[in-house]
DNA sequence: TTGTAGGCGTTATCAT
DNA sequence: ATGATAACGCCTACAA
């Protein structure tokens, strides 16, 4: 007869067989004391039982859910979509789940949301912290040491020691700008992030260093901040093409600002990238969809999110704390050259 | 003294202040009963002691997790990124979590997924199902049958009841074609999709209605079916326009097969619309990217998120099945006019 | 208004 | 090799 299915317990099972629970339980974890005999029993009821384990009661009793947060900004950015999709990856190869949450960009709502993630006893947390500044790095110093295994990427506190994934955006921008003075470029602009950020600096810096290794001038008047990448106009790109002594390649913190950049050089008749060059950042997917392609800085998302996975697995399942010493991994970016730059 | 933080319990609670661990309970889930005094004092204390409620624990004894399972092919690619973005907005809203897995685009997959989120104990799973052509209509009915909360999303199982949210495909089709031929376009191409999926029919459905109802001849030669985005060459474009009587305007079934062909066209010296019109589908964030912007059909996938997770958490909170007779939530698509057509 | 007791389904420890 | 028992942390009749 039917039992509502998807209700069997252990017990249900014992029942039939004339067994104990704790036998059961031990056959269907294939514990080698089980003789084989109980073991096909258990299983073969199992099966015909419809028998589901309940993965939130062994949470509760093993004290641990097999579960891994993931707070970042937002799910729908093409570079954390990416970074999730290589962590869903590794942790579902080793029976992880993953709680996706977003901060919005809001510090505030990021500490909800661990706070949140720690209700549901989630073993581990992997966060990209939100970029609004306000990064309160005493409660993660807090949070590491109250023992929550924290996995940092990409935009990672400063000032704290913690596991984390990044990449070397000074290596990234400086082999970006370096691809430019090797193309036969002098005067390249930088479209900059706000400096406030760690991966903007690092950017800022690579370049500078490259122009300064080749010999080139760093010029402040070549150098513009944007603020974020929507309101990029047309305008700052405009007003650097306008200057007596115009650039000849812009290297762009963001893929975004460079289209932009593109799209004002297009409508002003200029030949690209003869007349000029760009040079963005990120590889976003629609890089290599518009016309001219755009060259860009790839930054391993999908590696990213697998490593980041990976590591934090490591702690959990040695339940060893990893090395206080070097507890960042630096990621390679690579320069991908597109009809943009030649 | 500091106990280890992290793992007060309601006991620890009410033995500090020699009560019982059901009044802690009571108190802290603002249960009326309890005296305001009483009430208070938890409070202060769970304060104190740096409580964090255990949610799988309250899990396990409600028989509720609080959690929603997420299954769609990849979580990667821009539609589901946002539709994701969505659910987890107006989940989050409801003191929902979710739990994203992803199918790869194969049906065995994901029902292997489907099984891991049972096991979880999520209360109901949103579903964009693989498009690989094997769905299993019976899993899915044996599933909804079972009482298990289903909400189907984008693409859906064929023939079968069950709560939906979608868009209108045809009607995008059609909306989309017509601004076309009102735009004076007459010789209307299409790139089409996998006709196994009900989308990419509707999709063409639409196309040929709209051309009907123009009275405009629906020309084969004009109609040429694309696998996959990716495989999408330039060859499909070229071969369409070398024919003695070549189309004015492209509807594409896809935003990427799209682009590849406004390339190709542009690259044969075509003004863009003037020559030769483009319309493409699903609104990526690229098209208003690329040069000349291309004119889409929106798909609303933030609202397919949100509307999805809502339905699916009004069926868990009421504990009522929605109505079996009309389950199915039909979004409208909306044409955006941009650059590649007038 | 508060306490008692039992159980959600599983696993781990101890005994047999 | 298997059974009995307790406990993970919480909730909720029921009793007081």
């Amino acid at each position: 007869m039917a039992r509502k299915p998807g209700k069997t317990t252990i017990h249900d099972i014992a029942f039939e067989l004339r067994l104990n629970a704790s036998t059961v339980s031990r056959a269907l974890a294939n514990n080698p004391v089980v003789s084989q005999k109980t073991r096909n029993l258990v299983l073969a009821k199992a099966k015909e039982l419809h028998y589901r384990p309940n993965h939130i009661a062994a949470a509760l009793r093993r004290g641990r859910s097999d579960i891994l947060g993931v707070i970042v900004p937002a799910i729908d950015r093409a570079f954390f979509a990416s970074v999730i999709r290589g962590i869903e990856e590794k942790a579902g190869e080793q029976g992880y789940h993953i709680m996706v949450c977003q901060s919005y960009d809001s510090s505030l709502r990021e500490r909800t949301m661990v706070e949140t993630l720690r209700r549901v006893q989630v073993d581990g947390i992997l966060i990209s912290v939100a970029k609004d500044g306000k990064t309160d790095t005493a409660f993660y110093r807090k949070l590491i040491d109250g023992g929550l295994p924290v996995q940092f990427f990409d935009n990672i506190p400063e000032g704290i020691e913690a596991p984390a994934v990044v990449i070397d955006d000074e290596k990234g921008a400086f082999d970006a700008t370096t691809h430019l003075i090797n193309s036969g470029y002098r005067r390249i602009a930088h479209l900059c992030g706000p400096q406030h950020l760690h991966i903007y600096r690092d950017r800022y810096l690579g370049y500078t260093r490259a122009l300064k290794e080749a010999g080139l001038p760093v010029e402040d008047e070549l150098i513009v901040e944007i603020d974020s990448h929507f309101d990029t106009s047309p305008e700052i790109f405009n007003s650097l093409w306008k200057r007596p002594n115009p650039p000849d390649a812009i290297f762009s913190a963001s893929d975004y600002s460079a289209a932009v950049g593109l799209k004002a050089a297009l409508k002003l008749g200029l030949r690209i990238p003869e007349d000029l060059a760009f040079m963005g950042f990120s590889n976003e997917p629609f890089t290599e969809i518009i016309t001219p392609q755009l060259s860009s800085v790839d930054q391993q998302t999908l590696e990213m999110g697998r490593r980041s996975a990976e590591r934090l697995m490591a702690v959990l399942n040695n339940n060893s704390t990893p090395a206080k010493t070097e507890p960042k991994l630096v990621l390679l970016p690579k320069v991908i050259v597109r009809e943009s730059s030649s």
